[in-house]
RNA sequence: GGUCGCGUGGCCGAGUGGCUAGGCAGAGGUCUGCAAAACCUUUUACGGCGGUUCGAAUCCGUCCGCGACCUCCA
């Protein structure tokens, strides 16, 4: 492995050197959608961070196992809620079964990942296969003696834990800290500590989605299924667990603990957290009521947007930046982003078509170093892309005869675009609209009848083919030697 | 209230002790029948105040502003 990967891992925050418990095989985890609705963009804005996080492992030679579940295991709003679970209440709302919503919106997400390009993961399993692993671990948690049973509900017993462990490790939460400062919320008798989470909570009569355990009939805690299925599937400790931000705490603390309660050993080596992505500079949530979901980014058919982006367009959006920041959408930023984008691609096309020459008057190898080296600091896309484009001047540069790159240059070039744009950033050519064979030929012929009408001197008539297609969103452009078309946005 | 993070040029957004980030927009130029594209040049940015240092956007302190988590959320 001559590159070496360093990643911030949010367990230890420190950027460490990357080093997978057993080379060359990658064990990843990232936490899923619950699948109650649509996903919204800032949902898919980590699944895309941890795609590329995916990809780069692969590009660097690992054999990884991507794991990331669906959660179709409705959780309550909190342990005091003895209502519906989310997917029961979206069952009823929308008067179907709940395994029906799961599916829908599972498919639903599928589908936009996919238009996003994300690679599949290796394995996305649900929580409902996994109810026999989880209650399982409920019972290795309290053979511990780190869990207690009332009611017929299982409680993680925090304190206890506490007393040999670190339970704040993740968050640095201090558990005196949440004990006195938490807000007291009604029917939490029966936990004996207010920080105390769920294992196994006992069904009401209403309650829909429940299963048989020595406890009874019930239904098992939100933090459980990602403990058990990403140990079941990567071992202990496996390498790399991901997630937002929002997930850190209690989601992920609480995982960790029940990990090292139960199996004896620490969840996962590194821990990665993407960070949220807002609109008009407040977080994008579920529960805050301003989602933007991606078919309405994709159509415009949203009021806080002008018009509609390609998907594409907003992946390279995403990926100007790094991951652990804060991301703010706006039409401008998406804009430029898109011009950006479309200049990127068009360099790519040149790259097909360069002139070699004796000499380089830059360095092939010395780029890809660069693009090497802000990938492996951290994951930094926008390092990459800034990369790319200082590249792309170097390309047009050539295209425009000022200046040369050898045969070979060129196809660690070509090499190197490919592999970045393509295969790490996850990015594909944008398909026109409604380009067709014929299209093409017509076109071919229309420009030739131009270029015919420019040799004898004839610009009004050249001008008015130029100004007419332009009436129909179609673009000439008189370029060295040829003359290009391409449909306006 | 507790914990954590952030504030970079017109906008977006990297950088984290000295060396051009990059994209978009603006200005000037080259090229072109014109236009577009491309290329070159360009506007000398790092919230305020103090401190450490030969030197700070980068380290420390403090103040101001913004945000996240502490309850479900990627």
């Amino acid at each position: 492995m001559k590159n070496q990967l360093s990643i911030y891992n949010t367990l230890t925050k420190k950027k460490e050197v990357f080093e997978p418990v057993n080379p060359p095989f990658v064990g990843m985890y990232v936490c899923g959608p619950t699948v109650y609705n649509d996903v919204h963009i800032g949902n898919c804005r980590t699944f895309i961070s941890f795609d590329i996080v995916y990809r780069y492992l692969l590009y660097l030679g690992y054999k990884v196992r991507y794991v990331r579940n669906i959660t179709d295991a409705g959780h309550l709003e909190n342990d005091a809620d003895d209502g519906e679970d989310k997917i029961s209440k979206q069952a009823k709302l929308e008067n179907v079964e709940p395994m029906e919503i799961a599916a829908k919106y599972a498919n639903g997400f599928h589908n936009i990942m996919k238009q996003f390009n994300a690679l599949e993961p290796s394995i996305e399993p649900l929580a409902t296969g996994h109810i026999i692993e989880q209650i399982s671990m409920v019972q290795k948690i309290m053979d511990q003696g780190f869990a207690y049973e009332v009611n017929g509900s299982i409680y993680f017993d925090v304190q206890k834990y506490n007393e040999t462990n670190d339970y704040g490790i993740l968050s640095g939460r201090k558990i005196e800290d949440l004990l006195t400062g938490q807000r007291s919320l009604d029917g939490q008798d029966d936990k004996r500590n207010s920080c105390d989470f769920a294992l196994w909570k006992k069904a009401s009569d209403a309650h829909i989605m429940r299963w048989d355990s020595p406890w009874g009939e019930g239904f098992p805690g939100w933090h459980l299924e990602c403990s058990v299925m990403g140990s079941k599937y990567l071992g202990s400790p496996f390498d790399l667990h991901g997630g937002g931000m929002d997930l850190k705490f209690p989601h992920h603390e609480c995982e960790i603990a029940q990990s090292v309660a139960g199996v004896g050993e620490e969840l996962s080596k590194y821990w990665m957290h993407t960070n949220m992505l807002t609109i008009n500079g407040q977080r994008m949530g579920k529960s805050v009521g301003n989602s933007l979901l991606p078919e309405e980014l994709f159509n415009g058919d949203n009021q806080l947007m002008d018009r509609g982006y390609d998907p594409m367009v907003v992946r390279f959006f995403m990926m100007q930046t790094h991951y652990a920041s804060t991301l703010d959408f706006s039409n401008e930023a998406l804009q430029a982003a898109e011009k950006g984008f479309g200049k990127l691609m068009k360099g790519m096309q040149l790259l097909n078509s360069l002139p070699t020459s004796d000499a380089s008057s830059q360095s092939a190898e010395e780029l890809k170093a660069k693009c090497d080296a802000a990938m492996n600091d951290d994951i930094n896309t926008p390092g990459v892309i800034a990369n790319l484009f200082d590249g792309v001047r170097f390309i047009n540069s050539v295209n425009d005869g000022k200046a040369t790159i050898t045969k070979e240059d060129l196809e660690i070039l070509q090499k190197l675009y490919n592999d970045y744009v393509f295969d790490v950033l996850g990015l594909e050519t944008i398909e026109a609209e409604s380009s067709s064979d014929s299209m093409d030929d017509v076109l071919d012929i229309i420009i030739s009848i131009r270029q015919q009408a420019k040799e004898s001197k004839d610009y009004a008539t050249a001008d008015l083919i130029r100004d007419k297609l332009s009436a129909i969103n179609i673009s000439l452009k008189d370029e060295k030697g040829n003359v290009s078309w391409s449909y306006n946005e």
